[in-house]
DNA sequence: ACAATACTTTAGATCAAACTAAAATATCTG
DNA sequence: CAGATATTTTAGTTTGATCTAAAGTATTGT
């Protein structure tokens, strides 16, 4: 545990993408989903700092990257967190979560205003 | 342990500080004095957010308030946070420092040993 | 090769934290 | 009371973290 540990948990953004790869990896798409009120680059951005800060690692498959959460390098702190956000409910809403965007696409990603060439 | 105490702690500043009074209380000023790189208001303001995080408190007596970290509001982050600035050695620097503040004071009275009962 | 998908990176904007200097407050001393 | 000491508070500035939009990279599918 040092001090790069701290700053990285004391960002609540950082937390909650924390938390969604807690129990399971997930693809950092995935991630941005369930976090609607930032941009995919801003989610991007945090998980590099995450990684940077030793709290999560990747594995490339296909198109994805998954991240998950590295918990012994929490040590002590990893369970302050898990009972910070109630660790158990928090397993249902991902579960909700998941379930009703398999059934129910909402929106998919806003319509991205295509990177149009003007020239060259 | 909240998130307002993960935030206290994520600064580099307020450690230090927390560190300043982890072991015996100290005056404002006194930890003013243990930080030149700082005003005396900064300091006074970022006591003020530890003591609102709950990790600090103080008590008055004649014009000084004397701090001291509130340990138990850390937890198992009390231990971190000790093992982070290895303390033992810490311990001694503050003697030290202490000492050579007694036997040359720069200007004025130096500030009063704590440990001299003062009736009054 | 081309288009789509998944993600990262860059450059610039925004906002809050932390700082400084100065004024205010409070307490003690003579 | 005035003057000294100890600290807080205010107002304004600097700095840094985080965000967005857009462009860039890489991989996959046709």
């Amino acid at each position: 545990m040092d001090a790069d540990t701290l700053t990285a948990i004391a960002s609540p953004r950082r937390r909650e993408i924390l938390r969604l790869v807690w129990d399971d990896e997930r693809a950092a798409g995935d991630i941005h989903r369930a976090m609607p009120d930032v941009t995919f680059g801003a989610v991007s951005l945090q998980l590099k700092a995450l990684e940077k800060a030793g709290l999560v690692e990747h594995r490339r498959h296909r198109q994805h990257r998954y991240y998950r959460a590295r918990r012994a390098a929490l040590g002590p702190l990893a369970a302050e967190l898990e009972s910070m956000w109630g660790h158990a409910l928090w397993k249902l809403k991902l579960a909700a979560e998941l379930e009703e965007s398999r059934r129910g696409p909402r929106q998919g990603r806003p319509s991205r205003p295509r990177a149009t060439p003007t020239k060259d």
